[in-house]
DNA sequence: GACCTACTCCGTACACCGTACGGTACGGCG
DNA sequence: CGCCGTACCGTACGGTGTACGGAGTAGGTC
């Protein structure tokens, strides 16, 4: 999150992720909704960025006072908690998977990735660590269990496989997601950064004391594609479980 | 970044970030310096969380006008570039080490799991991708590429081979990362949080639909020690490499 | 039909934020 | 000496999240 997270009342952010509110019986009938104000924050944020989605922008685009968000949501956390998991809904994991464990965790990792890039500000906001507990996320972490499940390991051998699985895909999602937000919210492009910066780089980040970064970086390998590189270290990864998983089974 | 990065002008940040700006000739003596102003603003972050942290309490803490910041420090961004750097190079890595590449990345991967520990605002903020270019970081670099050089391998998937670990390392912190920011600024703790959501979780979560997650949940296997689940998964992350690079090598 | 009351909607206000601007005091250089 | 680049910083502006209290609405009950 590095953001807040409970407003101290569990049960009201639980219900509201799981939209438990029976409609009310007396009163004006409502004339927003939460999920009305969730698209709205959540395309405000797609289009410029979250450090750009306030409360009034949000009520803005609905028509609304600011304060109206209020009858719906406790607090601009909870509506960051609401987006995370609205947007985490959007990858689909199928219901009854057929595969082996290891195409599972590629659906489960690539699911995952896609819905980072889609919405950029999902990484920087959210808590993939069975930590929210909304249904998109609780979806999410049963598949997730469940690819590894039936395979020899222990609960907890499985629990810290995913941890591992989630840790990649997030931190490199991150990674790149910020690369993407400095070229975005920056007023120079890339070309034109490194024209400036370069005479400014040469002169502390001489080939002499870096050699190894130096040679990287002449050599062009840091262009590399983004999800070519996600793949490659995904398979790593993977092989890396692979040999775990085989050695549980033999011995 | 998750906030803006350059302030258009890269020489300016550069500069800063290697401290490269001969003192002035004319004028006044300085009383303030951009270490001070950078030290002030971490320690601030490490006692308050980097949402806390603004241009104002850095200046009362230092106790000087808050504009007087600007004096040495372009912005909030710059400042906070300033304090990633900074906070990176707490990490030692031996100027020379001479040990297998397993041995070094793993260093490298523990190296940045403890700055990112010692100060949890760290990786909600910084951009461990090659972007940022301050001393640190790139001392940081040229080691971990140092690590996977000269076995076998292309400067491309050395790259990524770092990224992989890189991606990994900064995951896992973040999640931890978070957990702990959680419980640090929510007004309830970990265990009266669950006394309250358990009756609704229940309500939502039945066995009957998250059958893997309620077993694993029931197990405790979620209470798994962190770093023991950063070491296990870092384990297995690099037998994935390692089965890269012998096969590299023999073919 | 009248009233109570839960409810929606939201204007105003407050505390806080980053920082642009311009003024003042300082102190080496010519 | 005076010049002028510099350090320091008070004030102000436009933004933020949200507490509070009031106004209007409409189903339940009599």
């Amino acid at each position: 999150m590095a953001e807040k997270t409970g407003r101290s009342d569990p049960t009201r952010t639980l219900a509201l992720l799981w939209r438990a509110k029976e409609p009310p019986a007396r009163g004006p009938k409502p004339g927003l909704s939460v999920d009305r104000i969730v698209a709205a924050a959540i395309a405000l944020a797609d289009e410029a960025g979250v450090a750009a989605l306030s409360m009034r922008k949000v009520a803005e685009r609905l028509g609304v006072g600011t304060m109206s968000l209020y009858t719906y949501v406790p607090g601009k956390d909870e509506l960051l908690n609401l987006m995370v998991d609205t947007v985490l809904a959007e990858a689909d994991r199928p219901e009854a998977f057929s595969g082996t464990w290891r195409e599972a965790l590629e659906l489960h990792a690539r699911a995952d990735r896609a819905v980072a890039l889609r919405h950029p500000w999902l990484v920087s906001l959210s808590t993939p660590g069975l930590m929210l507990l909304g249904p998109a996320e609780t979806a999410r972490s049963e598949f997730a269990m469940r690819a590894v499940s039936g395979i020899g390991l222990t609960q907890r051998e499985m629990v810290d496989i995913v941890n591992l699985v989630d840790g990649y895909v997030r931190g490199v999602a991150q990674i790149t997601a910020d690369i993407g937000a400095a070229d975005r919210e920056s007023d120079v492009d890339y070309e034109e950064w490194w024209d400036k910066a370069t005479p400014m780089l040469e002169r502390f980040i001489q080939q002499s004391r870096y050699p190894t970064l130096y040679a990287a970086w002449y050599s062009g390998a840091f262009e590399t594609s983004p999800s070519e590189g996600f793949e490659f270290g995904l398979q790593r990864l993977l092989d890396g479980v692979e040999r775990f998983v085989d050695e549980r089974a033999r011995g």
